[in-house]
DNA sequence: GACTCTAACGAGACTACGTGTCAATAGCAA
DNA sequence: TTGCTATTGACACGTAGTCTCGTTAGAGTC
């Protein structure tokens, strides 16, 4: 479960009909060099050949076909992330920026237990955790 | 597991050592006719008379003290909500944007098998259910 | 009730982030 | 190669929130 290749993106793209544009590729390479998650203004600082619009327009193409999904950083900070096709969220850690995807069959049941008890039908969920990664834990005191 | 009152809040405030103000007295009766939840920009032209800033100062003290939180909408626009002390997640509604708090013991154990699988000590989070109310899935065919 | 100290305020300029328009460009299928 | 049109970039615009700073008004004290 990790980063898609930007090469199996451009496939992605062109098995869907789009075209395989210069911005486009420029973008992936960009995204994937700026690692873990990213937020939108350093893709337009990081490509400044590309204009703003294009940065928008591709960042939204790209979550639609599923291959970027969005990082709410734990300052409500709207952030980006390469990432596979499935379902899944994400832990961040608060120190040094590292993200991981995970899943969870056991938040099914939470879910199922609110629509129990609230009467919702719930159809969609944000699931976002914060805190520290092993690395930096081990680097403190 | 409902609405802080207005005047409980402004008996907050003052406990706390904050002025009870004018325009803290007019936002907390505002907030709390706009009902489940609500945006900044819903506030400040709810109270014209209040400065654009002291709505947005308000708003983070409110949060500080723990009786304001932060909704995030399907969308990803950001919305706040009064609301109690304890910690708690959002089911909202879609149709008609209806909103209620839960609380989910089983969701810590989601946290722990987290921590287990990743290596990271997680130290906050964010859940936000996103569905239908059983008002609007009965006006439905 | 008047005095004082300073927290809190409002006006308005400003920044950050994102969108809309539209003429020019460049994929890509024929 | 050619032609169609999806896509682009420049730039103007919109919206959300922040900052500054001179003014105002809580609230404790006498
Ligand atoms: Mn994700
Ligand atoms: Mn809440
Ligand atoms: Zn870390
Ligand atoms: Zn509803």
């Amino acid at each position: 479960m990790s980063q898609v290749s930007p090469d199996a993106i451009e496939r992605l793209l062109s098995r869907r009909g789009y075209r395989l544009t210069a911005p486009r590729r420029n973008l992936l390479e960009v995204m994937a060099g700026l690692g873990d998650h990213f937020v939108a203004e350093g893709i337009v600082s990081a490509a400044p050949e590309v204009g703003r619009a294009t940065v928008f327009r591709t960042l939204r193409l790209l979550q639609d076909l599923g291959v970027v999904c969005q990082v709410v950083l734990d300052d409500g900070t709207l952030a980006y992330r390469l990432a596979p096709e499935e379902h899944h969220h994400h832990v961040l850690c608060v120190e040094c920026g590292a993200a991981e995807d995970f899943s969870s069959p056991a938040l099914e049941s939470v879910l199922r237990e609110v629509e129990e008890s609230t009467g919702f039908t719930v159809e969609a969920h944000r699931l976002e955790l914060y805190g520290r990664c092993s690395v930096c834990r081990a680097s403190d005191h």
